[in-house]
RNA sequence: UCCUCGGUAGCUCAAUCGGCAGAGCGGGUGGCUGUUAACCACUAGGUUCGAGGUUCGAGUCCUCGCCGAGGAGCCA
């Protein structure tokens, strides 16, 4: 009988088994008549062992010259082992090199800086850590769009490209489009909001691309983000959808992801206890409390990055911080009915001093106030003809948020930098690989 | 744009007061039948980011530049 190709996740379940693994060599180790070929295919790791006397004299040999990374095709039969991670291992019977490389593979086994490592992601990916990292993110995407569908919301995605400026001029990516003034996407809410008004609930899911020179383990010039949009919905009730879509996510990622937690290191009883109901304070309170801690952040101000630091690191669950002064926030919020001067918006902080993971609002549904809205902050009105529109037909109250995926990664990771949240990350000085 | 820190072997870093350029990993050679970032011995490997300057002497001090990181601002 010949060997079948397996994937390396589903050697337990063939004990006994001659297989075939198909994949590449992450590290080796010799003991002079027996070699540890420590293997990788994308799906998991095995060790292959190759002891001298039961292979032929030539795939002995073979094994000792190869390089990390050389590609391979490793036939053995897969045996129990106490010792091994995964509890199987694999007794080599030949091996077939498909490449070896001719030079040292650059990531080598001790640490390196952030700096090499970026400079070298296409290769970083294949790492243990990597791995992790991604299939959480990718757990986090499936988690959130299940929920949402689940809910009844529709995808209703917006456009990368745009003649309207969004948030504000500053920012934005300029782009020549046939000769006239584009931008690129820095959110999407604004089309959320008309497909808000034909569909119900709906949110889109794409690249947002900001312009500005932020040089922080917190900021990307190109990230994912998640935004719902919902007609009837009011301040309050976005608030309970974001607790909602935030422990659907961290569900889901300890239900399916536990051994790359484990992997990372992560306190998993820290995200265990991401459970309704998380924290409210009102931005009032928050400064006040920003003040007992030390903060010298006014009231009227915007939270500083520190601020936020300090203020999560209070609680250990994540914690709202509603209803900002206006000045210090976008056109399109909806005033506050009881004080003209702050806004129906919400930040969602997430604890551990990740910070900022959402940033959300009540829209301006009246027509007149969005208007003199977006002439007192100096707004060219053109752009905005059709959005005001969604005022002039048919106008809802409704409400939205937008969710930063490569934040919520790094905080459910425990990432130190956000940049090892998103396969290839695009900063100021950063455009490859 | 501003502030702080950094750039020395392929990688991660050290080098005292300004006084011979070092280590670990990786590479090479040899050894080892259970290694887990394997280990042991030997070995090769340098335009100390660049340009000036001070000095008998500069990796180290000064000036300018380049590159990067962290942070501020702004934001998800």
């Amino acid at each position: 009988m010949t060997a079948q190709w397996a994937y390396i996740k589903d050697l337990p379940s063939l004990e006994g088994k001659e297989v075939i693994v198909k994949g590449w060599l992450y590290n080796m180790r010799s003991s002079g008549k027996i070699h540890f070929l420590q293997l990788r295919d994308g799906t998991g790791t095995v060790q292959g062992v190759m002891v001298k006397k039961e292979v032929s004299e030539e795939s002995f040999m073979t094994a000792k010259g190869l390089w990390l990374e050389a590609s391979l095709e490793v036939t053995g039969s897969v045996r129990k082992d106490e010792r091994a991670p995964s509890g199987v291992e694999l007794s080599v019977s030949g091996i077939s090199v498909i490449q070896n490389p001719s030079d040292e593979y650059p990531i080598g086994k001790k640490d390196h800086g952030i700096d090499f490592l970026l400079d070298n992601r296409h290769l970083w990916l294949r790492s243990s850590r990597q791995q992790a990292i991604m299939r959480i993110r990718e757990r986090v995407i499936w988690s959130a769009r299940e929920f949402l569908h689940n809910d009844g919301y529709l995808l209703v995605d917006s456009p990368i490209i745009s003649g309207a400026a969004g948030e504000g001029v500053s920012g934005l990516f300029e782009i020549d489009y046939f000769d006239s003034k584009a931008y690129l996407a820095q959110t999407g809410q604004l089309y959320a909001e008309a497909a808000a008004a034909a569909f119900g609930k709906v949110y889109c899911f794409g690249p947002t691309f900001r312009a500005e020179k932020s040089k922080t383990r917190r900021h990307l010039t190109e990230f994912w983000m998640l935004e719902p949009e919902v007609a009837f919905y009011d301040h309050k009730d976005n608030m309970d959808l974001q607790e909602k879509l935030i422990c659907a996510i961290v569900t889901g990622v300890l239900e399916h992801c536990r051994p790359e937690l484990e992997s990372l290191e992560r306190d998993i009883s820290k995200l265990e206890n991401i459970k309704a109901p998380f924290y409210h304070l009102q931005y009032g309170e928050a400064i006040e409390m920003l003040h007992k801690l030390g903060s010298d952040t006014p009231y009227g101000d915007d939270l500083g990055n520190d601020d936020e630091t300090i203020l999560t690191q209070q609680f250990d669950r994540p914690v709202f911080i509603e209803c900002y002064p206006k000045s210090v926030k976008a056109f399109y919020m909806k005033e506050h009915p009881e004080d003209q001067d702050l806004v129906l918006c919400d930040d969602l902080l997430a604890p551990e001093g990740y910070g900022e993971i959402i940033g959300g609002s009540q829209r301006e549904d009246s027509y007149d106030r969005l208007l003199s809205r977006i002439r007192e902050q100096g707004l060219p009105e053109e752009p905005y003809d059709w959005y005001l529109d969604l005022r002039r037909y048919g106008t809802f109250v409704h409400s939205g948020f937008g969710m930063g995926i490569e934040r919520v990664v790094a905080w459910i990771c425990g990432l130190q930098h956000i940049r090892e949240a998103i396969p290839w990350p695009r900063t100021i000085y950063r455009l490859k690989p």
